[in-house]
DNA sequence: ATCCTCATTGCAC
DNA sequence: GTGCAATGAGGAT
């Protein structure tokens, strides 16, 4: 399952984020993930110093070399709101719904399995009454308060 | 193969 | 207000 993974870690106010990313050539992400707790940083590489000039607001567009599972309906919906919803825009689940053909339930579940969040902009999606929520992990079991993350996310990018 | 889980919304009563 | 249908994919068994 997670064969020949190696980890980059980006710490920032409120935890860690991880970056899998494989060993072969080229090297592509296969996964970010969020931690509540202050891991140790790792030495600096393409995937790090993407995130981190993202996390000091000096670059609005994740764009390194990733890898995930495409062809399905969830990965046509994360996809499109990567080109939909920039940087500091937000949408809710019924409006990315409508734009995928599909249901604003469908949307969510796909919001909870995304392998690549921030290059995925999962944060942008957002409830019609509330902020919906945030799991913040593809695959783990660590259990992090993930609506922390959406709206340190949000406010990063200044939606609030 | 079957069952369960997971970040929603709008409409009917 | 409450109830419910719509409805992808992965993981466990």
């Amino acid at each position: 399952m997670m064969h020949n993974l190696e980890i980059s870690i980006v710490k920032c106010e409120i935890g860690s984020i991880l970056i899998y990313s494989n060993t072969s050539n080229p090297r592509v992400c296969e996964r970010i993930e969020f931690l509540d707790d202050m891991l140790e940083e790792t030495p600096e590489n393409l995937f790090t110093s993407q995130i981190r000039e993202y996390l000091e607001s000096s670059r609005r567009v994740i764009d390194f070399p990733v890898k995930y599972k495409n062809g399905s309906k969830f990965a046509y919906i994360l996809e499109k709101l990567r080109e939909t919803v920039s940087y500091g825009r937000i949408t809710t689940y019924g409006e990315l719904a409508r734009l995928c053909q599909t249901t604003p339930r469908v949307v969510g579940f796909a919001m909870a399995y995304n392998p690549l969040p921030l290059y995925f902009p999962c944060h942008r999606v957002v409830g019609k009454q509330s902020l919906g929520g945030f799991a913040g992990r593809a695959n783990n079991i660590q259990k992090i308060d993930g609506l922390k993350w959406k709206k340190y996310l949000l406010d990063l990018e200044g939606s609030i």
